[in-house]
DNA sequence: ATCAGTTGTTTTATTAGCAAAACATTAGTT
DNA sequence: AACTAATGTTTTGCTAATAAAACAACTGAT
């Protein structure tokens, strides 16, 4: 199985990481500023105002933002609901890597920052439910998670990379 | 929080994507084929020949793969350790995705592609814990699936995006 | 009102990754 | 030997995303 099938689905994104964070960078400018030219994107995201001006163009252009009579920048209702899903996804893959496998917070940010704009929305829907009940206070959970826990202190650091993928898990994969 | 300082580390990644499957494809046909040529790989990938050869001249720079006295390629040590480490992380995201949160073979398939090359030693180590114990044959584990995988039906679909992100997990995130 | 600073845009250049096409080399067939 | 097919490389061009630099327009202070 070559999965060439598979792989250039990567590119077909409609949401590339950096459409991502042009995207949330006005959200979170309108938040604590309470508003966003292209200048304060530019600085928020540390690359030359010209660079987020073509950007944010090409986004004006998809309808994904809008442009206030003077140059201020707002989300459209799809450039909104874009920046609610992928901060949804990020929220929900921190947690999870944060407080259930319990990476380090800067670790579990810098994942999820990479990995946000990528998950499907039936993914990340998923993943938000086998989180909240992870975390919830049903005993189950909580009695699994105790377990996890102790033993991941049992754990000698794992070595990557892996030998032979086909034996990770002890059985038989595919 | 504008996480200005995180979101860049995403093109400091040292293996993209693309390098990810060159160097994947190098190792399958290998598997499949025995051997594995340009040609073989640009098929593989289904792109054409001069791409795969300009790939694959800067990997063979990189000391990622060499080349055999008749333009056979084969993985550098460096090479099918890198090649390693991708493949059980897309294992292992596979496997999350497929039989703990039961999402079908080829969403799980597509999704463990596009991160498999983005997630740390750390956190693919961490997660290959947690997958391994969540399937195995330990009671409490069992037990959680069991009611997890109970609630899920329970569940009607989720609806992407979200109004309010800290409202998630109905608790105050951060 | 002038001068300095900020803002937005445009132009030029770079890099990664691809396609397409031209080209040279090699291998196999007849 | 010659023709065909396959292979590998190079060149040209494209797109996305950046930087850098030049430029125009506006803002503000004195």
């Amino acid at each position: 199985m070559m999965a060439s099938d598979v792989w250039k689905e990567y590119e077909s994104n409609e949401i590339s990481h950096s459409v991502a964070h042009h995207l949330t960078a006005i959200h979170e400018l309108m938040d604590d500023l309470g508003y966003a030219r292209v200048s304060d994107v530019a600085r928020a995201l540390e690359i030359t105002r010209g660079s987020a001006s073509l950007t944010l163009k090409a986004l004006k252009g998809r309808g994904l933002v809008v442009e206030d009579h003077n140059k201020f920048l707002k989300l459209s209702e799809d450039g909104r609901r874009i920046v609610d899903s992928i901060l949804a996804k990020r929220a929900v893959v921190r947690k999870f890597l944060n407080e259930v496998l319990k990476l380090d917070e800067h670790q579990a940010e810098v994942d999820a920052c990479k990995v946000e704009h990528l998950l499907s929305a039936q993914t990340g829907g998923q993943l938000l439910h086998f989180v909240r009940f992870l975390l919830s206070d049903d005993p189950t959970a909580r009695q699994f998670l105790a377990e996890f826990w102790s033993k991941l202190d049992q754990n000698e650091e794992w070595q990557w990379p892996v030998q032979d993928v086909d034996q990770l898990f002890n059985m038989e994969s595919r």
